[in-house]
DNA sequence: CTGACTTACTAAATCGATTTACTACGACTT
DNA sequence: AAGTCGTAGTAAATCGATTTAGTAAGTCAG
């Protein structure tokens, strides 16, 4: 009696009810009290801890068979408070349109979800405030590391944290990256073996992370395949539209650039596909006239006509790695030696953008 | 000195220190111990509760340069704790890949940043069992409400919910639904203007949501127009795939079933790329001979060559539409009417892929 | 000079778990 | 008979806020 009154009592204190019929879920104390044991006991056997061992199997049993007829979940927050774990990891991307994140995020979902964890996404679109208060809202969300996607770090921060295409050295973080100098080698060699030598590119936007480093690798494999690069056969994306818009501005100036070419390595798939319109609209077959590679291999890169001759990225296992390094260090707290950077290969896919250098409309014309 | 004894052995009792450097963020009470107050006093200071109505100005201006001083950040999973609010929503989606999917997540991310809220993501790629037990999972890390977008709903949740182009009638859940009478007069009445009354149909794999009724608002277009759908020219999308392959295995089948047509109608723009794949394969050009109108206006349609015509869903929108409505079912909580429905208009965007109807190659092989 | 108000705070309970440090009690050893 | 184990638990502290129910001191009216 005195126990109904006191039901009845916080039931009064608490009109919240948040949806019609929820009357909140059983806490450990309400499942301890119904069994006559200390939410201590209860804990110890719901958790499987060690000091656990002098309970006998009877009396665990009881514990077990209540919480489930009970329904019982702990509650979530409560222990992230105790353990000072939140289960949860930051995840920081440019946007989550395109293909590119979306294969990442795709990873590292994949890996997270059957280790427990969840994540919270924020996209900075590359802006400079946005790229400095949104780690600062994951630690104030307590996550329990940070995961990064094409995205420059701007400040170091206080938990495990993995850069998938990042590039900077900053102590603690590890960074996910494509071997760029076998991918350059792969898409120049083919173009090579194709007969094409006026190679026109389009390298990435200034704030995209594997600008840099992927153009330093295009020059080396040029340089051993005596491909010359020519200035004028050279141009980079500007914007950061998520569309083909920047791959076909780009291709156009190439093409006011009257300097003639037989090849075209794009920084993406999806500029490529801008850049093939753009060809298109000279007068310009792809590959008759201009075969042309793009990078990534996004599911775009497939449906697209032609189907696009591409480097392939392995995006998912790059997040699937992402994810599963930043558990590593969050479990092993500093124990192990932390790589500085992990690699990972790309594969040539051959579709139907490229094809055999002829004597075509534009090389005719300068030669 | 004893407090300097009392920090000495507060950070030896708690080796723990995650990461080389940080010394563990101040708590509210070490901040009050600093300010020589009461917790009490600065929570409800800093939360400019109306108990603090009695503070004087000067104590509350030592308050905040405090906290902003020692860069003071209340515990998230503290308070998420006391205040029952976890500030986070559930969203379900089949996949992120593809456009769909990536739009409307860019939508609610969109609002619910800007209101203080995270969300994560669970994605259930059609499977029933995920179906069941991701919800149970967002139930149990305390989502604020809960957001499915193309998914199905099994059991009813206990929290405000909202599913983005779901048709399901569940108590307290409300839908985000396109106009798709609307939708299918307009794909239809573009098509009819430019001659075409040979329609060829793919609807969607059966899980899709909108699958049912937009083919239902397709008959009803098709019969004010005085189309006849003929069944043999009728196929559905197999396998969940996010490719265009169904896409193009359903053309096939259209194909093989030889009975002509000068328009196709694609339940998505992903299918509508497939299709116009599998039309080439057959000799069969977009637009000359066989018109073709996707659905979504994903940035796909745009990027095809053909460019897409197509019907856009505001995806971005109803993204947006969706968060907003669980936040502002979760502050009133159940005061407001709670609207079974909330819809969105479409939109005919014109590209490349539908053409004047001629005398073509199919038509004329059975006339 | 008492009671009521206002001002400026604070102690303690609470949210719901985890975890440390015990307590009884019986059996067994020496 | 005292000491040591092992068994079967429990009380209380803790995580870091929020919130309820105060208190103590001063002001003012009557």
């Amino acid at each position: 009696m005195c126990e109904t009154a006191a039901v009845a009592k916080r039931n009064e204190g608490a009109p919240r009810k948040k949806h019609s019929d929820s009357p909140r879920p059983v806490s450990l104390r309400q499942l301890a009290e119904h069994l006559g044991l200390s939410p201590t006991t209860l804990s110890l056997v719901l958790n499987d801890s060690p000091a656990a061992s002098s309970i006998p199997q009877g009396t665990k049993d009881r514990i077990f068979e209540a919480a489930r007829g009970l329904n019982y979940r702990p509650h979530f927050v409560a222990r992230s408070l105790r353990t000072q774990r939140s289960h949860t990891l930051g995840v920081l991307v440019p946007e989550i349109s395109g293909g590119y994140t979306a294969e990442v995020l795709g990873g590292i979902e994949e890996r997270l979800l059957q280790a427990g964890y969840f994540y919270i996404v924020a996209c900075h679109r590359h802006d400079s405030d946005l790229l400095e208060e949104y780690p600062r809202l994951f630690l104030e969300r307590r996550v329990d590391g940070i995961i990064a996607v094409d995205t420059r770090w701007v400040d170091r921060v206080s938990v495990p944290a993995v850069s998938v295409s990042g590039h900077q050295d900053i102590e603690g973080v590890t960074n996910i990256i494509l071997n760029h100098d076998k991918a350059a080698q792969l898409a120049l060699g083919h173009l090579f073996e194709l007969g094409h030598c006026r190679i026109a590119f389009i390298k990435g936007q200034v704030f995209s992370s594997d600008t840099q480093v992927r153009w330093e690798s295009i020059q080396q494999a040029a340089q051993n395949l005596q491909i010359e690069i020519r200035p004028s056969l050279t141009v980079e994306l500007e914007g950061d539209s998520p569309s083909s818009e920047p791959g076909y501005v780009a291709t156009r100036k190439l093409l006011e650039s009257r300097d003639r070419f037989t090849a075209l390595f794009a920084f993406n798939d999806i500029s490529a596909i801008g850049a093939i319109r753009a060809l298109r609209e000279s007068g310009l077959n792809t590959p008759d006239d201009v075969s042309v590679v793009g990078f990534d291999d996004v599911d775009a890169a497939a449906f697209n006509n032609p189907g696009l001759t591409t480097i392939r990225q392995p995006l998912r296992q790059m997040g699937q790695l992402a994810a599963e390094t930043v558990l590593n260090r969050i479990d092993s707290r500093q124990q192990a030696p932390l790589p500085k950077s992990i690699s990972v290969e790309p594969e040539l896919i051959v579709r139907r953008s490229t094809a055999r250098r002829r004597p075509g409309k534009l090389e005719s014309s300068t030669r």
